[in-house]
DNA sequence: CATTAGCACTCACCTCTACTGAGTGCTAAC
DNA sequence: GTTAGCACTCAGTAGAGGTGAGTGCTAATG
């Protein structure tokens, strides 16, 4: 019997006790001792029986304790245990005291659905500010959406705005610079070929034309094609993917940063965005709410952090991810509902949107 | 004979020693002691008479204690005289190191001058990369910016793109809501109107059109242009005025931040920009180098941060901001040569570009 | 009369010690 | 199986003493 079998065959009493600690400790960051939880959390037994109990959570790597005399503190396992088993019938979890303020939320997207960056920008702002953790949202993947049409406008000097829209609301502008001959008729019918030969195509398909285009003989011969290729090649040109992140100022004020290189560590991992990325990369095409705990990730960035993260979807098909960061001692069924909820909310609007 | 005249007529040894004490504790943050000038900046006294004269600047504000046997350290009012009196002599201060930086900056930002966001996200990154401060942007007043066109576009719904091109490179696209009826062509004559109409105004003057325009008997009776000022209106309601900052990742490994509530201090005098917009937006109209201190500037918010501001010019007429955030126990000369320069290398841009 | 040597003094900082209290593990009794 | 009792551990605090960097003052010096 292996140690996890262990684990998955606790006892209702170890149960409770390990749940004692770990929202005892959620609530105040402080190690338990079995005193305290006899006290706080009574279930009929001495503070002995507690210390036994404990001692075999601790054996089993559910708890630990920071130095000999003190209390027990959850380890990475043991929040996992209490994430998976102790919080997983979610019907348990109030909802009720989001739910004023989810409506609110609801009722804001709505608004501004249309403008996918600022739509962003809305949602980690509330989730951040309703959850002092880090929000995050993993836009959709521009190369998955479909291309809707692209204007492209004579500027000063040889400089031309290229408008890119897509059918999911991702607009960009762009400053090219292209031959300084090229009238805004020019611009027209390269732009009026491009749309037609790019309609209904996503960006990947589009640059994989794009490819193909290039060592065609006709764009050889055809200025004008040549020229579009050019326009195209430069506007899809990328800044490649972001994130929007919102957040570490309020996160700053938990006690769990306290300690400035716990501080350094998170805006470390925030700054360089693309630890962040891959690991929400991976919940793009699932469904439901991810916890990942500390060094459960094996980026050593996030030690000391966990995430919570949900996919959304577009039209049925999970499009991108909407997550909290925080430290280990985190909040999670207040998280997960979070989560869960803003995901859901942005589907909806989505939904509604097509 | 005020404090300040006494401070203006200090004697040559009196001026080596202050000197001396800040540019040592720029160095490094440690209380300067008699001693310790007399052998890292000889001058031909002891350690006693540099005491005597110690005491004296002690006097006059310009030196302080942290405790009765510590060494010497700057007060806001000594790290004035010393930017004000012993910097002055600009030809004293070192341009070549960043010489090769520099020209490398005035490359780069050469290539992307067209696209203002890109530019000023390029200038804060170098700004913050190379002084460890934090850079700051402060982009030309959009309300003085000279319209160039606008253009509309039907996209999902009953939503239009629109796309709002300014004289000086400020690119603003937005979705808004108009008549589902309208069509492209109807777009065409809206946007068309607009352009002749607004040729050539600065967005103040254009609002000032709109609610006159609002006001106008013709837009009563011509649906047309009844729509054009209801777009227009929607255009132009604007996100508000931004500012551009970064580095302040970098500039928490600086030793004066490493007190946590150094850091919360930092970081939420940059959350809210609104204090660092007023300040800076003081010397938008300004020539030359300006540095505040300290206390000098009334926000509580900026008590130990000291500001290294510096306008850029459009045309020949100052345009916006360029600054960079510190302690007060910043390296004025390296940050003042900084900022002028990069001031420069953007002015210089902006000149080749028209 | 400016400069300096000498000296007493101050105070942050470090280390050592002792004490306290929260909490544990173990064992024997219930 | 549960618990009371007890010895033990250890972080945290407070006080005492020593150290050293630095000062202010005064009297001697050139």
């Amino acid at each position: 019997m292996s140690i996890q079998d262990y684990i998955n065959s606790l006892d209702e009493r170890s149960r409770q006790v390990l749940f004692a600690v770990i929202e005892s400790y959620i609530h105040k960051p402080e190690p338990v001792g079995s005193r305290f939880v006899t006290k706080k959390y009574p279930m009929g037994f001495s503070p002995a029986t507690i210390r036994n109990i404990m001692a075999d959570l601790e054996e089993l790597g559910l708890l630990t304790q920071p130095h000999t005399s003190a209390g027990r503190v959850p380890t990475d396992r043991g929040y996992r245990y209490y994430v998976d088993s102790l919080l997983k019938p979610e019907s348990s979890v109030p909802r009720d005291p989001y739910a004023e303020m989810m409506r609110d939320f609801a009722r804001r997207i709505d608004a501004i659905k249309n403008d996918l960056t600022v739509l962003f920008h809305e949602v980690t702002d509330t989730l951040s500010q309703m959850s002092n953790y880090v929000g995050v949202v993993l836009p959709p993947k521009p190369a998955k959406t479909v291309f809707s049409r692209i204007d492209l406008m004579k500027y000063r000097d040889g400089n031309v705005v290229a408008l890119l829209l897509m059918d999911d609301g991702v607009i960009r502008n762009k400053v090219i610079k292209v031959d300084p001959e090229l009238t805004q008729d020019d611009l027209n019918r390269i732009a009026e070929y491009l749309n037609g030969e790019f309609h209904g195509k996503t960006l990947d398909e589009m640059t994989e034309m794009l490819v193909r285009l290039m060592h065609d003989e006709k764009a050889l011969w055809d200025k004008m094609i040549s020229r579009a290729i050019e326009v195209c090649n430069q506007t899809l040109r990328f800044s490649g993917e972001d994130l929007y992140v919102s957040g570490l100022y309020d996160a700053m004020d938990l006690p769990d940063f306290s300690d400035i290189n716990r501080i350094r560590q998170l805006s470390r991992a925030i700054k360089d965005k693309h630890t962040i990325l891959r690991l929400l990369d991976e919940f793009a095409n699932t469904e439901g709410v991810h916890v990942v705990i500390g060094r459960e990730s094996s980026a050593s960035e996030l030690q000391n952090l966990s995430i919570v993260a949900s996919s959304y979807r577009d039209g049925g098909r999970p499009a991108g991810v909407v997550a909290l960061i925080g430290p280990t001692r985190m909040d999670y069924s207040k998280a997960i509902v979070m989560v869960d909820t803003v995901a859901h909310c942005i589907s909806q609007a989505f939904d509604e949107h097509r």
